[in-house]
DNA sequence: GCAAAGTGACATCATATGTTGTCAAAATAA
DNA sequence: TTATTTTGACAACATATGATGTCACTTTGC
């Protein structure tokens, strides 16, 4: 007992204390992300979410703490990753029109839904009435995407919508996405996702094609 | 026990068997709304409501069965109300031009909302997510007012979309109602009601005004 | 008045699950 | 080798709650 300084962790199957941690961590959410978009979050169990990533549920409680710290987890993730990727498909893009810009993102949109069921089925359907933090975490993210949106649209010569509305008409657009995605992923995205793109831009469109 | 055939129900109180039967029922729907918007769906126990109904637990399993089917209760009833008071404000409207029939609807639906804070927690946020069942009478609520939309669309000279698209671009306006009025929700419902309504006009009259 | 149906308060049961603890085996440092 | 840390499988606990049962009291019909 005379000096234990550095219990504060050591090296174990090459990897630091800190990258175990953090890769607990990652497995977990990957886990959460199947298993909630599997099950629902209803029905998901700390159990299973661990089983899933073949950990112990100790883990669980030191990475993540509690099942909603897990959804809020697991849908920052997704979020974050799914406006990495728009942005990316936008920034890679050779135009700057609005409009082709819009279908760009939208395609992004529509077709990460599509890959990944469990991810849409969460961003989409699982995210709400969990509770106030939670439903904090999703109206945030709208606001981010309404802020893409009017990002992109203010590139136009002229406002397309008067200022002091300009925050509720954005994030109805975003509500319109949400709810087209919605609707697709209801009937097993039987459509093609040009005509779901379509649909998105044609309110898109006519939005910022009106006049103020 | 030579005859008891006529054990159907008895009156009391000065009520038919069946007519208590549905008082209770009503009354155990009146306090799921309240409950179900005060503390949301997933801390909402079987017994809080009950205690707010004024009844034993006995008569909720009787008449409801479980927490689950109350929520669809619940919803169903809220949808059908909301529905009701809509038709009737467009109904009773001297005009038939569809932006001021729109204009009606939507002053209907986010006055609704406003004045009905717990019946709009539950009817924007409590209702995904909960399980297939529930989710679907969602989307069934959703194909509802989408029909509404084209319906008061199908008045117009000339269609504003496409044929093949009119589904998803009707459930994209369900949907950018419904965004702004989570939006309005969450912000405490600080603005205007008119501000609202215009902001929803804007998305609509856009589409409908769009050439196809 | 009296037996039976209806009601309400409450007890009880079963179960699920979040959460913490135990303990032995594997890996590391000395 | 040996002691210590890390890990994993699993037990154990407390709690909440859905769901059903008990029992006394009220109301009704005869």
């Amino acid at each position: 007992m005379v000096e234990t300084a550095k219990t504060a962790g050591r090296p174990y199957r090459g990897a630091s204390a800190d990258e175990r941690r953090d890769e607990r961590k990652r497995r977990l959410i990957e886990a959460g992300i199947k298993v909630i978009g599997r099950e629902g979050y209803a029905a998901t169990t700390v159990r299973a979410v661990c089983a899933e990533a073949g950990l112990t549920e100790r883990y669980f409680y030191e990475a993540i703490g509690d099942r909603e710290r897990l959804l809020g987890a697991v849908y920052a993730h997704l979020v974050q990753q799914l406006q990495a990727q728009i942005a990316q498909t936008i920034l890679a893009a050779g135009t700057e029109s609005p409009s082709e810009l819009a279908r760009l993102g939208l395609s992004g949109y529509f077709g990460a839904m599509r890959d990944n069921p469990d991810a849409a089925r969460i961003l989409l359907f699982e995210i709400l009435g969990v509770s106030p933090e939670v439903t904090r975490l999703s109206q945030s993210a709208v606001a981010d995407f309404a802020m893409l949106i009017r990002m992109t649209a203010r590139r136009l010569p002229q406002p397309a919508v008067p200022d002091q509305l300009e925050d509720l008409v954005t994030a109805g657009l975003v509500g319109s996405v949400v709810f087209i995605a919605m609707s697709w992923f209801m009937e097993g995205f039987k459509r093609d996702l040009d005509d779901v793109v379509e649909s998105a831009l044609t309110i898109f469109n006519a939005v910022v094609a009106a006049k103020a």
